[in-house]
DNA sequence: CTGAAAGCGCTAACAT
DNA sequence: ATGTTAGCGCTTTCAG
């Protein structure tokens, strides 16, 4: 029932040898001699043996693991793209031995717990998403823990981050309403306070600058991400301005709300207004049609986090990396 | 800058005790003289001190970890209520003192790298999400391991489970259509080599035999839980019967596609055909309208998970859960 | 190329 | 109520 737990130094009397040699078969030594090497391998397939980790853990001073932060004051961490990016990170480090300690939790600074689990000893490195508070970061960092950003922090100069390409993105996005022959552009941004929110909201001004459009302020709208505000933000807009004939949304969620206005007040898209989006969250309809948005490689967000904690793990300094997006034009625009 | 690392052997010196009183201080043993406590406390807080978990684990045999898996064998994990079920389960496993896991790949139960990490010794216990292969699961069982699955599994009988209600969500929903007054009601149902679509067109059928209808199987139409197939599905069931009145659909994806193909047709909703999907995926319209659906409580699903792992971690035997659902009211039925 | 021995930081009998 | 003493399973000098 209870296997005893197999043990290096079973492999060893197995095998005739110290636990010494075993130890070194098992990290690759190459001064083995290869006969027992594949002796020792031999054994240790045969009896199914997997060191243990924290004896390991405990006689090298690393851990393996490597923790996926969420910083979470909020009630409910809900991202359609978590599962996604969660894969990323999880199999680029399993590709390099380590593993993801998983940790949701509001990120204060006095915290124990978090100071506790995260500091160098514990975690070799950290990954951190959705972050609202660097000073946790700044400390960890002061400690020497390896730490990566996913999602471009507010302060990008103190940390290393990784970050889809937001403002060519949309900027890609707005160049394509203007290309398409639209002449009263306008958008609906997110919430800038988010650098995201920023990001696309410069690319949509910069697109408009580049054609040689001065952009009237009253052609820019809030939202804060939600349907509903796209909603408003779409009436608001056509109220304002009921001949435009081409909106970037930040994102597509809000192009959910406001393609559901444009859809009620029998306006036809793309024909009368085109639309793009930015996510690329839908695969099919949404409403009438098939939204044109753009789309972030999010698995290679997460993957990329992860191979950078590693690299710098390994004593390298990484550099921050924005990675590409890129058009998915389909009917709406 | 490298603080040389606090031990629990510099508080006992600080302290001038010895290190088995620390050891006794840090794990609540109750005869140590409350004054020392309150000193050793304090030289703990002072010196900022955490304790070394693998040493730990090392000395108990238990780890304090428990593994999150999901079985992907596809290519991409994407799921919306990851996010959330994460957070359950990182938060209660967090106010137990103990961590999450994350693991990321197809269950293979040849795979050394997964039988690896997660044998008991490695983790303390293990969740499984998404499970397409219990093989894996039985074995690591066998070995001693306490499992919990998340989501019902093939061979309930085999395994702990939490599940929600997938049986009462759909029977409720559909009930709320005849109520309404639908007397030709269909399904679109899901994917039924899984549980949850299997569960979610027997509570419809339960719900038409309970009102005494019996159902005409013509009227039961399969997806494969995207909007496309909803909308394949949804044009069928309207060729074959132009006349249904209601229709449950097993998921708000296929939701989606299927309100969209009753929009082209000019069909109104719910006014010629109620409609009740089920997830409660979108807070706002799809489409035209907001959609009625069945919702189910995502983060229980996944605190309850970890409270079960961490049951049956503590000797007990925890029983199959089965959480409620309910039906949310709003403009499609 | 291999073995011996010490030690990583903590806990858990066993004494006292 | 507290200290002593062994380890837990692995890696890593240091010898040879």
């Amino acid at each position: 029932m209870n296997h005893a737990r197999v043990t290096l130094s079973d492999i060893a009397q197995r095998a005739g040898v110290s636990p010494a040699t075993v130890s070194r078969v098992l990290n690759g030594d190459p001064r083995v001699a290869p006969a027992r090497v594949a002796r020792i391998n031999e054994i240790i397939e045969e009896l199914g043996y997997a060191p243990n980790r924290a004896a390991r853990t405990l006689a090298t001073g690393r851990t393996g693991l490597v923790a996926a932060v969420i910083d979470s004051n909020l009630n409910v961490f809900s991202d359609p793209f978590w599962g996604i990016i969660t894969t990323g990170v999880s199999r680029a480090l399993q590709d390099s031995g380590m593993q993801a300690l998983l940790m949701v939790r509001p990120l204060d600074d006095a915290d124990p717990q978090v100071m506790g689990t995260l500091a160098p000893g514990h975690v070799d490195g950290a990954i951190f998403f959705q972050l609202h508070n660097d000073n946790v970061v700044r400390q960890l960092q002061d400690l020497g823990l390896p730490c990566v950003v996913v999602g471009r922090p507010d302060d990008a100069a103190s940390f290393t981050y990784v970050d889809s390409d937001n403002f060519g993105g949309a900027e890609i996005a707005t160049t394509h309403l203007l290309k398409r022959g639209c002449t009263r552009v306008a958008t609906i941004a997110g919430d800038v306070r988010l650098s995201s929110g920023r990001l696309r909201l410069d690319g949509f001004r910069s697109a408009l600058a580049h054609a040689g459009i001065e952009l009237d302020e009253s052609f820019v709208v809030f939202g804060d991400w939600t349907d509903e505000s796209g909603e408003a933000a779409m009436n608001e807009l056509l109220n304002r301005h009921p001949d435009i004939d081409g909106v970037f949304i930040a994102n597509d969620a809000m192009a959910i709300g406001a393609l559901a206005v444009l859809d009620d007040r029998g306006i036809d898209v793309p024909g009368q207004v085109a639309v793009v989006g930015f996510d690329n969250m839908f695969a099919g309809r949404i409403g009438r049609k098939q939204l044109t948005t753009v789309q972030q490689d999010v698995e290679a967000l997460g993957a990329t986090a992860a191979s950078m904690v590693i690299e710098a793990i390994q004593g390298a300094v990484p550099k921050s990396v924005i990675l590409p997006t890129h058009l998915v034009v389909r009917e709406t625009a």
